[in-house]
DNA sequence: TCGAAAAACCGATTGCCTCTCGGTTTTTTG
DNA sequence: CAAAAAACCGAGAGGCAATCGGTTTTTCGA
């Protein structure tokens, strides 16, 4: 899955301004920006259809909020990258991180650490059951 | 930075065939793909200008490798998104892996824990001098 | 209930990028 | 130097985001 610029800054308000129509989302935009409506409604439109909003008709107007959160689509991109880089050894990811954590500092990893541990524990109640 | 289906191939091709030239890998993909020595040569020229392969010329033809490594890729890709989606806080790696690590089994989660020893280390060097 | 306003919907255009390949020029080599 | 090989050039098809004008549908207040 691709997202364009524009469709990363609208995602990026609704998870902020949690739900939105699209004449809200038009006036933040419009002041930076410009663009039309109809533009900020077609972007809509297009994350609606790539399934990371949902929308709900209130009185006239759509709705929208995000279907996924932040992190998860984060995940999502980045599971999509590394799929695409799939060979036979699935130690890409873990590998890709190596690269990445240069850019970490101490805290950071301290955080990284505590989700490890977080997440043996998840495997470990997984494998009692 | 976006990578196109073929572009992609072709890397990981060269990652494995180091070096080739536009010839080598055309007759590799060839047989499952068809497709003519000029769209591998316009397609290493595309890679090589997005500064992800080095070449020289040996004799007649261009010996192409890739400049980056796998890992290295990777992590970039992964440090392109979350760099779009970066706000206030720059934990968004961490978030992004934590979304990750539910797919990871206790191997890979030693792997990391490996890696951010590591990267503790390099931290504890930098700050001695 | 009906008419104005608001929003959705439709469709066309632009721009960017990959993929594709034919044809021309340049380089290499026997 | 001539033939072959490779690079280089340019153009076209196809896909997708962004853009927006115009039309249809929906909504709601007088």
């Amino acid at each position: 899955m691709l997202l364009g610029e524009l469709e990363k800054q609208v995602l990026e308000y609704l998870w902020k301004n949690q739900p939105a129509d699209a004449k809200q989302v038009h006036s933040y935009f419009e002041k930076d920006r410009g663009g039309s409506l109809n533009t900020i409604q077609s972007t809509l439109e297009r994350l609606f259809k790539k399934d990371l909003l949902s929308r709900v008709k209130n009185g006239h107007a759509y709705q929208y909020f995000p279907k996924v959160a932040r992190q998860e689509l984060i995940g999502q991109l980045i599971k999509s990258i590394t799929h695409d880089f799939v060979t036979e050894d699935e130690n890409s990811v873990v590998a890709a991180f190596s690269s990445i954590s240069s850019d970490l500092d101490e805290k950071q990893l301290d955080k990284l650490e505590a989700m490890i541990e977080q997440q043996r524990q998840k495997i470990q109640k997984n494998s009692e059951k």
